[in-house]
RNA sequence: GCCCCCGUAGCACAAUGGAUAGUGCGCCGGACUUCUAAGCCGUUGAUGUAGGUUCGAUUCCUACCGGAGGCACCA
């Protein structure tokens, strides 16, 4: 609809002798306004020199001729708006469109044949998953269904840190604490927190656990390789166990270990060509050069850092996902570093660099101060689904629903705001199960399907329908959209917010309306059943889960 | 010092350059003989400052003020 009501301005300016302004077709902020409405006039009026508003009505009723049916009334509004409000019959077609469409209501094609390899989560092991992780891995899930739903193929992978002093620190924690089998993933974190500390604390200590580190690279002591395994295993087991209550699946996992060599054979190579240099016995990258910081990516004692592994990665991904499109999801502090080894790839590989993306995230703060694995003041991923899940469970019995309601509240709250700004996260107030919140998209979604089953007639859309058509379907039409807007602009957020605003409509009709029993009741059984699949597609969009009754 | 991000009500967040700047929490006030009150209806309240571009700026540009992050051997 958005299509046509586009080319027929388009044809319409062209007439008027205006035929390359550009002007927007979109949804007015308030329904009153109409469904949609273009600034045209006010686009077109100055090349034309033309009063907007005269503009405007020589446009409308040109425009209502054209749409004809199609259209309730095409009204000029303020300096030269054009507000088109539709027809009856289309909102009925579209409640019709949902029932036939099912699950596939609400998905696009703008991204039909490409592949992307996203990256995101990445926790290292031997440490715990904190709420930082939990950010990521709730963005990065939401953002690959997000191009999924518009016709992508979407790789996931994650990358973790499990070679690098953390590492070292963790294992010399274990040792000094005489630890041989470590029982699970805490046990760990407590080793790392005790290691990072001895690391800044005592001079033997730091020599000790730099010597772990460099042993851990060479891989030859036999008892410290089987205990740094043994620690592996156990924290991505523990990543694994979250991942599936997240609903998160990753098709690889990438480790340091594998990267790091061809990391620094890369960066060798890059130094015989000139596009590194040393300095001080480090190999370094000039950023300055270009604006950015300037690097170190092979230490003086030869370890490669971050930067050296993040080259073996692009490589190491390229052969092993080939695609089209790469995002790599960090949080925002990692920018600067980004922006360096991306500069660097692009020298090195210039196809692999360009088609890399990075997509920062911000923080997930503590009102009550930062968080530091040092200080022992984590919040780990695990403890907070906890904490929320007992929350939920003052008002379901059933331990599923608690849990669902939990990660929803959860998600929704990572999901409500654009990824990149930081969420401001008060234990006590953030995590709200009222108001604007997931549970409030559950809860809509459980009272239209309860509805839907206690119904003794059916829905049915070519049933009669009230001449004006109710606010619900005004916006129900808007979904696909919504989901090629967030696709577009990778704007998770949209959708959520779009779920919000829907949730709220339905919940005011289901205020005002009788439903079961009620004028036009095949009509409203089918908005209703609209609204339901709508609402199970967004989520689903989203990996909100979705509670059977609350 | 340099680079990047951010500044919207008491608080937390929205707003592809458009109309009366939306929503939730909180505050205050309503409605249950009706399909689930985690809900509905109403009320209160905001664009850091100063310029610029534009028919039109929360949005773009400049300066300033304030906050967060980064700036060579951690990731």
């Amino acid at each position: 609809m958005e299509d046509t009501i586009r080319e027929a301005i388009a044809k319409a300016l062209t007439q008027a002798g205006a035929s390359d302004v550009s002007f927007a077709v979109e949804w007015p902020a308030d329904l009153a306004h109409g469904d949609y409405a273009t600034n045209a006039a006010l686009a077109a009026a100055k090349s034309l020199g033309r009063n907007p508003k005269e503009l405007a009505e020589e446009l409308a009723s040109h425009l209502r001729d054209v749409l004809g049916e199609a259209v309730e009334s095409v009204k000029t509004a303020g300096p030269g708006f054009i507000n088109f409000t539709l027809a009856r019959p289309v909102f009925t077609g579209i409640v019709k469109e949902i029932a036939v469409l099912g699950a596939d209501w609400g998905r696009g094609s703008a991204k039909e044949g490409k592949r992307y390899s996203i990256e995101y989560s990445c926790p290292n092991p031997f440490k715990e998953m904190h709420i930082g992780h939990l950010m990521s891995t709730v963005i990065g899930e939401t953002l690959s269904r997000v191009i999924e739903n518009s016709g992508a193929t979407v790789i996931r992978d994650s990358y973790g840190g499990d070679v690098g002093p953390h590492v070292a620190k963790a294992l010399w924690g274990l040792r000094s604490k005489g630890i041989v089998e470590p029982n699970d993933a805490k046990e760990i974190g407590e080793a790392y927190a005790h290691g990072s500390r001895a690391y800044e604390e005592s001079e033997d200590a730091k020599k000790e656990i730099d010597e772990l580190n460099r042993a851990i690279y060479i891989g030859e002591d036999g008892e410290l390789m089987n205990l740094w395994r043994r620690g592996r295993e156990i924290s991505t087991e523990a990543f694994r166990n979250l991942y599936a209550l997240l609903d998160t699946h990753f098709d690889y996992f990438f480790f340091e270990s594998e990267t790091a060599g061809p990391g620094l054979e890369l960066v060798r190579d890059g130094l015989a060509k000139g596009i590194f240099k040393e300095s001080e016995g480090a190999v370094i990258y000039d950023g300055e050069r270009s604006g950015l910081h300037t690097l170190v990516f092979i230490t003086s004692k030869g370890t490669p850092t971050y930067e050296a592994k993040e080259v073996g990665l692009a490589f190491l991904v390229e052969e092993r996902v080939p695609n089209d499109v790469r995002y790599i999801l960090t949080a925002a502090e990692q920018v600067g570093h980004f922006a360096v080894v991306k500069a660097a790839l692009e020298e090195l590989a210039p196809l692999v660099g360009a088609k890399t993306t990075h997509v920062p995230h911000g923080f997930l703060r503590l009102t009550s101060g930062k968080m530091s694995s040092r200080e022992g003041n984590v919040i780990t991923a695990a403890e907070l689904i906890e904490d929320v899940r007992t929350k939920a469970s003052e008002k379901n019995d059933d331990p599923l629903i608690a849990q669902q309601v939990a990660i929803g509240a959860i998600k929704y709250m990572i999901l409500r705001q654009a990824p990149g700004g930081d969420i401001i996260f008060d234990p006590e107030t953030s995590l709200s199960l009222d108001g604007d919140s997931g549970p409030y998209l559950q809860y809509a979604l459980v009272r239209a399907r309860s509805v839907l089953a206690q119904a003794q007639v059916e829905a049915k859309p070519e049933e009669a329908a009230p001449a004006t058509p109710y606010k619900l379907e005004r916006l129900l039409v808007r979904f696909p959209g919504v989901a090629a807007e967030a696709a577009r602009e990778n704007a998770p957020q949209k959708i959520t917010q779009y779920l919000t605003q829907l949730a709220g409509e339905w919940n005011s009709f289901y205020a005002q309306e009788r439903i079961l029993g009620g004028d036009y009741e095949n009509y409203k059984l089918a908005v209703a059943k609209a609204f339901v699949t709508t609402m199970e597609n967004g989520l689903r969009i989203l990996a909100i889960p979705t509670p059977e009754r609350m």
